[in-house]
DNA sequence: AGGGTGACCTGTCGGC
DNA sequence: TGCCGACAGGTCACCC
């Protein structure tokens, strides 16, 4: 489910009320992704900062330490003073003065992490190799055309990747290569510097719009507030595999790279 | 060293 | 209807 319009959407629907929230008490039901990392009794107490984000991690800064939350593949958060009793997928509820943050999460790709500090050896192995943030001021072309021309693997697995730059999932890796004209096959350091700098746009765009139209909810993706997102009904090739293409008309294509989906138009992208 | 593959886990859908 | 395989928004550990 979630890739950076969707997890910035999350942030964007709790940090606010979760601010300044002193923790009660913290459940973890099944095994997620990994292990928490301490007793849930240490968090007792502690107050949350903020919620910040870093690629597809939240990171809740605590007045010690932090946590650092994943949402994998299907995992979505919740938000709210008062919340149903927790269902099988429910695999942690963070109990506040403010309300209770729940993690839905049914395959439990994600991930609720502690870490002392941001320096901390489990925080550097999660965040330590991410690539630049796309959006803001921290994304320079001049390093994006370097981060790609050192790649010798097809451009879309290097935006998949999230060691140039993070964020980037299945769906607006795709959406940003047709933006961009790309094929998705190219390999990222053939690439000329005028057309890695429409793909430094494109995967701009791309991903400030679907923030913008509150993500894409494919199956089950909801915000903290229990939204839907609405992205995907303005995707330009994801998922459109035989249909035809919204700028030319000639069918959209799909095929398989590194076990994944990718969608492409054989027009618009020549290469 | 870097690139490719398998693994993790559950739900859903299409085909036979 | 029922079963089985393929696939789904991610990413790490491991192999050559």
């Amino acid at each position: 489910m979630p890739e950076l319009p969707e997890v910035e959407v999350t942030r964007l629907s709790f940090a606010d009320r979760i601010q300044g929230a002193r923790i009660q008490q913290l459940r973890m039901g099944k095994p997620l992704r990994w292990p928490l990392g301490c007793d849930t009794s240490l968090l007792q107490g502690r107050t949350v900062l903020r919620v910040r984000r870093r690629g597809k991690y939240l990171l809740l800064d605590l007045d010690r330490g932090l946590l650092l939350l994943h949402l994998g593949m299907s995992g979505s958060l919740h938000f709210a003073s008062e919340l149903p009793p927790a269902g099988v997928h429910d695999h942690c509820d963070l109990f506040t003065s403010r309300g209770t943050l729940r993690l839905h999460d049914p395959r439990r790709f994600g991930a609720v992490v502690y870490a002392d500090s941001q320096d901390a050896p489990v925080a550097t192995k999660l965040l330590g190799h991410l690539g630049m943030e796309p959006l803001g001021d921290e994304f320079p072309l001049t390093a994006f055309y370097a981060g790609l021309h050192a790649r010798k693997t097809a451009i879309k697995q290097v935006l998949l990747a999230g060691e140039v730059v993070v964020g980037v999932g299945n769906i607006y890796a795709s959406e940003a290569l047709f933006m961009a004209g790309i094929r998705p096959t190219t390999k990222a350091s053939t690439i000329g510097r005028a057309r890695v700098a429409r793909l430094h746009e494109a995967v701009r765009t791309v991903l400030a719009r679907a923030v913008l139209k509150g993500g894409s909810t494919l199956r089950d993706f909801s915000n903290a507030h229990g939204e839907s997102g609405y992205f995907q009904l303005e995707a330009m090739v994801y998922d459109r595999q035989g249909l035809p293409c919204r700028v030319c008309g000639i069918t959209i294509q799909l095929l398989r790279q590194g076990q994944r989906s990718t969608y492409f138009c054989p027009q618009c992208q020549k290469r």
